[in-house]
DNA sequence: ATCCCTATGTATAACAA
DNA sequence: TTTGTTATACATAGGGA
């Protein structure tokens, strides 16, 4: 898209590189931020700009916040069924974690820049049972879904959110130590 | 892009959704490669799927694999060079530690799915000075950059590269988990 | 899901400020 | 660096297999 084709390798010089980030950047997020809307799904990224600056773009906490309204505009009898299939879904959570279905993950190859694929036995997800138990004590909450108004089980959501944000703001750091590093 | 333009709200029919999703995240993952092949950064990106397939993408590995070959290629005396470098770049990675310039982050809001910006005092980063510290003596075997060829340094570095690895992995492990649990 | 197709809506290259 | 303009290259909506 523009004038000319763009040859499809790194560009020399690094102001024009720099503008060409700043403009490309914003691009992708839009695609992120539609996509994740028109298709009502999650996603992270993060990109380290030319001079470093890194840029954090994650969806993670609407979903939540959009169920809670939702759900507290819900009726009794919808929260059951809610209720129901939450109970469902931890049921076969703790189902797959016994099975050996493999996640299938796609990614970068290191060197070729082609999209290839990686698995996680799910036996490696046997190791973080306690990690699994503590988030089915997280979910005894949801049980009661008909006082979900408590202020008590919206502390424990937000604590839980919050705590992926943290998660998500430790790598960042991480990534951008290394960054620095392996000039 | 298409025969007519797209209304930006969830689409409802599940079916439509997931062939969406598919032509998008393609379209994304694209734009994703280029951007880093071209502007010569890192970027990660996971996405969660309709049905709660995780993908995971990251250009993390192909600077390191690209600068090692570059590195073992070039003569003594740029090694040399590029050695001083790194070590201005350990200094000023330990100044910058020491002041109270924010990081900022671009991110989406959690409601209103806008792009906000946070950031993080490096007083923060402070806390993490022995992370710091470990980082500091794998790159003390930079310093004999003569011998890079080294098999013992190529461990090193490989060992460090997996750790980054096994890093984002966790992190799509957690996502997923929670993924599930949030319904 | 994925692939093909083509009409159209979008992103962006080049340039200027 | 970011912003704006215009001409073009690309991505994708809709629809069918």
């Amino acid at each position: 898209m523009g004038r000319k084709k763009l040859d499809l390798k790194q560009i020399e010089c690094p102001k024009e590189r720099g503008s060409k980030y700043s403009k490309r950047k914003k691009g992708i997020l839009k695609k992120a931020e539609e996509l994740a809307l028109l298709c009502d799904i999650n996603i992270m990224m993060i990109l380290i700009s030319p001079t470093e600056k890194p840029t954090l773009f994650h969806t993670r906490t609407r979903s939540l916040s959009q169920i809670l309204k939702e759900f507290l505009s819900t009726s009794i009898q919808e929260r059951e069924e809610r209720r129901a299939y939450t109970t469902k879904v931890l049921e076969k959570l703790v189902e797959t974690n016994d099975a050996e279905d493999p996640i299938v993950i796609d990614y970068l190859s290191p060197d070729r820049g082609e999209v290839i694929q990686d698995d996680i036995k799910v036996t490696e997800l046997r190791e973080n049972r306690k990690l699994l138990d503590e988030k089915t004590s997280i979910l005894e909450g949801w049980k009661n879904v008909a006082e979900v108004n408590d202020l008590g089980q919206l502390n424990i959501m937000e604590n839980y959110l919050a705590s992926s944000i943290s998660h998500i703001k430790n790598i960042l750091k991480v990534i951008q130590e290394e960054q620095q590093i392996m000039i």
